[in-house]
DNA sequence: CGCGCTCTTGACTAGGGTCAAGTGCAGTGG
DNA sequence: CCACTGCACTTGACCCTAGTCAAGAGCGCG
């Protein structure tokens, strides 16, 4: 693929949507705004703060959170690279969640006030964009409802495998495993369970050969059963 | 306020993010469908269904819900006049909620086709439809946060005091309470708990004098106390 | 070497689900 | 006018999933 000095691994994302022009990928070029280096358990954006941009992830993990009065946190999505930080919340008077460094990040500004313009110029950019918007929508959905419906293995495997497939849509991850450098109360907290439970339940799914979670590396041994298991349609995630 | 033939709910509504001046009113317009009158019970958008429209609410309330494997419905969000219908998965290959009507209702389609060439139009007005987006993103992430994290009391007070919120700033309901159409099950699909113990937890309440639900009215009788209990924080709902 | 992580495991508890039965309408038909 | 049916709502008794509390293991780091 053409090597864009945006962001590869954005353009790449969108090319998944449908095949990006050279000037379609120029009209992107356009909303670049400085790239970051952020370090792990940074805030990028803060619940509450008002005027904040929006940001591509371009390597490593992050996510966004809320925290109730107890203290208690609460993890909305996990988001890796290729993924769009804040999006959502430009449009409100203040940012309503928390985004969070969970490795060494690094990000670049999106030039929010230069997405119209960029528009006009390749409507199609807009499509794509609207869709990565709709599909983090619909990821929340499933969220939703593995949280009210799915009981904690359910859940686990969910995720684990939402984890993978959107790994894999970025070039991250193979055939059987990817790279997870997620903590077991990162995973905990984006499932609404404590990291007690999950480690429970992924010592019974270790114990019946079905999934290993460990040294930040998660491995699939029976793919056919976990999808069973969670329920998993990977057709919210693909185009 | 002017009357518009478009929907003077749904103009309203974007009213209340920045008024709106008479051309942007007109180019509103220009994006009216069809109205349709849909009875009780009736399914608007289906799970699975490509190339739907997106619909404004112009009176009575729906819903939309997933169901999962075991046939449990998880509803995701409840819409009341002037909120839209199906406008975030219009960019997914196929809808990934069904919507329904819970009473009857009247139904306005939205010329998605011509949504772009309005915002060229009147560009506030693109920033006013993408509040209103950004505003049911944020009720999600306040759903999730409170299936996880708040117990069946703090959940239904919350729910009940954002639908209020929400009525009042279409004008339906006032300083006490509002006309609440939903029965017990399906405001417990949407607490993701059941309607038994829903029926509880609002005996609970009805009895300590904080508020009570019933024959479709919602009446609150100590909102301090409830806004306590809910940990409810209005700022989501507001521009 | 000891501090502070994350991870692991066990024992106990409770919030909310399940099952079951019953009440109080509104609508229908005799 | 009164049975009969169906649905939404109520209430009680019991149980199970997942949370809480507590303790310990393994490991990197100053």
């Amino acid at each position: 693929m053409l090597a864009s000095n945006l962001s590869d691994i954005f353009a790449r994302k969108l090319n998944s949507y449908a095949a990006l022009t050279p000037a379609e990928l120029a009209a992107l070029e356009t909303v670049r705004g400085p790239r970051t280096l952020i370090e792990a358990d940074k805030e990028i954006i803060y619940e509450g703060q008002a005027g904040h941009s929006a940001y591509i992830l371009c390597s490593g993990w992050a996510c966004s959170y809320k925290r109730l009065a107890d203290g208690t946190r609460h993890i909305i999505e996990i988001q890796m690279p290729g993924d769009i930080l804040g999006l959502r919340s430009v449009m409100l008077p203040s940012a309503n969640l928390t985004f969070e460094a969970l490795t060494e990040i690094e990000v670049m500004k999106i030039r929010t006030d230069r997405l119209l313009d960029a528009f006009k110029a390749a409507p199609r950019l807009a499509g794509a964009i609207l869709w990565v918007a709709s599909r983090d929508d619909a990821m929340m959905v499933e969220h939703l409802v593995s949280i009210c419906g799915r009981d904690a293995m359910q859940r686990t495997v969910h995720l684990l495998l939402e984890l993978w497939t959107r790994a894999r849509l970025v070039g991250l991850g193979n055939a059987d495993g990817f790279e997870c450098p997620l903590s077991q109360s990162v995973v905990a907290d984006a499932l609404g369970m404590t990291a007690i439970h999950l480690n429970r339940v992924l010592r019974q799914l270790r114990e019946a050969g079905l999934l290993v979670f460990r040294d930040g590396h998660v491995h699939f041994q029976d793919q056919e059963r976990l999808s069973e298991i969670a329920g998993f349609d990977f057709g919210y995630l693909q185009r």
